[in-house]
DNA sequence: ATTAGCACTCTTTCAGTGGGAGTGCTAACA
DNA sequence: TGTTAGCACTCCCACTGAAAGAGTGCTAAT
């Protein structure tokens, strides 16, 4: 907000010097200098004048120098005017779109295929590390949930939602259980749950067993406590993460390197991250500190949410530096959030 | 074999100013030199003695010298022959034992859960990267298989192994079938193979599908068919990696570090490289080039398989560099393998 | 067979140097 | 007043040579 006011405020040509120099070394990863730009530009102007510009954009905090005789690099702040300016608004080749559609179409059923197929895919077209989180439990709607006994003591119990993610989990019980009752117990919690967000389900369960002195009905009983001990799992998230190797050719520095790594290994962490961005249906870009960590400091996440009939279900998204191809990057993120919703509904 | 041999040729004076070298080099990670090591031995030789030892070692292929003046670092060739004379076999701590105890007994139930839950172990424990796969499908027996209708055309199979593996997928079906069909069918399919090696069903639905004019029964037509579909996917084996920033940590060189990246993402090779070393009941080592692959070439991984009741299932290992504490590692690995077997018969 | 001694090789480190790139400032110009 | 040419200045980088250090291989003595 705060940046799209300054861009307003900002000077026709000190736009376009700031959006030439982040262009310019997004592409080289050099530091740019006067004298290029002012051949870059069509503008007539010379390096000497550019020199101004640029000294301007220093002192408002856009630009700075690795050290006094190199050109400029731009800061965290200038990549988010370039977002917001349209920068990263690029087109997106048809063909790269067929690649989307037929690789998701083609996809093995079940969300979780889908979820894995789409990292995968995603961390191919933007050749970034991929980071693709499944959705959360309670935006997610009950289609299907079943008991089946494995043994004296152990019973299998698995939970399809509308969105055909599947939950499954076995679950120790005390007392022997026959199968015949086991249905029972799903097919009333099936009638009562079915098409009902899993958060409403087990908060009722929860406040029945609450209540279980009044439960005399051994049916309803078993089926609280067993749905109880099912919709327990629910809340583990799954997270693909694909295209680690790119990490090493974006950043030079070893160290550096090794944090990201140990960054992205902590799942939890990383999925809190992508869910920050859940609110709208486009694109979100977090640079740098943006993502809150420290650790993220120079790296860029680029994500998109996707949705079953208009629930917002999880987010995909791209991990690379702060000074990643936006343009290129954005629409492939964009596209393929959508075709992923698309490809839920359909399958 | 043949390093076995040379080995008891091999004199004695010589062994020991090997297993020295090697020893040290694994600590220090610099190349060796000949005063160092006459002061570590205490057989009261000078270091020109040693010299002459060295320079023997060096013909036979167990040395090698980065440059003239520099000492001497061990090749694949040395830690063979260390890691075959005893020089792994060190003891394990009772505390790590206990360590692994907990930790496999406390992770949630299900094998996928204890096999994620044993490479993040062994990652931790060894510091290096861990790899974990899941059981081929042909060592495995059924314990359970179901069917549950999700709609119309869609049907949810589910298939649970002895040791607990748990295969589920949405299969796509043409008819559309009644959940008290469905039942039917399972029970059937349970008579028939429960406890029998999921090779056997698969072979034997296979057999069936090519003498389907003979099956008048609808009940078997469909259950040939739908067990067929259902059998399809198990042929998917999970693998596991853990700790993959441990690898920057041991790898100094950017472009080996990357190699060696693209090399864990591709998971089926990996699984194959585990599986070459299942036959026996112990660790298995293979060292640098011995992996097969161009790539492994510094690298050692250090396996041992799992197993429920006799039947050898899948392997776990770790993977670091050849000159890894094997001394450290061995046991661990042994160890953890052992108690993932004893966990998946407890389970 | 072992060892002391020594010349030799090769790496590593450091200081010094020159070239190059790019800046900031000043003064002249339109 | 905004723009530009010119120039001194700064800093990095790549190269060079010298000196120090580590470790070897060989030879001759024990």
């Amino acid at each position: 907000m705060k940046a799209r006011l300054e861009a307003q405020v900002m000077d026709a040509r000190l736009r376009s010097v700031l959006l030439a120099i982040v262009e310019n070394y997004i592409e080289t990863v050099e530091p740019v200098g006067s004298r290029t730009l002012s051949k870059m530009l069509d503008l007539g102007l010379s390096s000497a004048t550019i020199r101004n510009v640029m000294a301007d954009l220093t002192e408002q905090g856009y630009l700075e120098q690795p050290h006094t005789s190199a050109g400029r690099v731009p800061t965290n702040r200038a990549y988010r005017f370039y977002v917001e300016q349209g920068g990263g608004e690029g087109l997106l080749p048809e063909e790269v779109k067929r690649v989307v559609e037929r690789t998701l179409s083609e996809s093995a059923s079940g969300l979780m295929n889908l979820l894995s197929c789409t990292s995968r895919l995603l961390s191919e077209l933007t050749q970034l590390t991929s980071v693709v989180a499944s959705p959360r439990v309670s935006k997610t709607r009950l289609r299907l949930i079943e008991f089946l006994r494995i043994s004296d003591h152990r019973i299998y119990a698995v939970l399809i939602t509308q969105s055909n993610m599947v939950y499954h989990k076995i679950i120790e019980v005390s007392e022997d259980l026959a199968q015949d009752f086991l249905n029972s117990v799903s097919r009333y919690l099936n009638e009562q749950f079915a098409r009902k967000p899993l958060e409403e389900m087990r908060q009722q369960v929860q406040d029945r067993l609450m209540d279980e002195k009044e439960t005399y009905d051994q049916l309803l009983a078993h089926a609280v406590r067993l749905s109880k001990k099912a919709l327990d799992l629910s809340d583990e998230r799954e997270v693909y993460v694909e295209g680690l190797s790119s990490i090493l050719r974006e950043f030079g520095d070893l160290n550096r390197i090794r944090e990201l790594l140990v960054l992205l290994e902590q799942k939890n962490a990383l999925v809190e991250r992508m869910d920050a961005s859940l609110q709208p249906g486009g694109v979100h870009i977090a640079i740098g500190m943006e993502n809150g960590h420290q650790g993220w400091n120079d790296c860029s996440l680029v994500t998109a949410s996707y949705s079953y009939a208009d629930n917002v279900l999880g987010a995909i998204g791209v991990i690379g530096p702060t000074r990643m191809n936006y343009r290129r990057v954005i629409p492939i993120v964009n596209y393929t959030a959508r075709a992923l919703s698309q490809a839920i509904m359909e399958q």
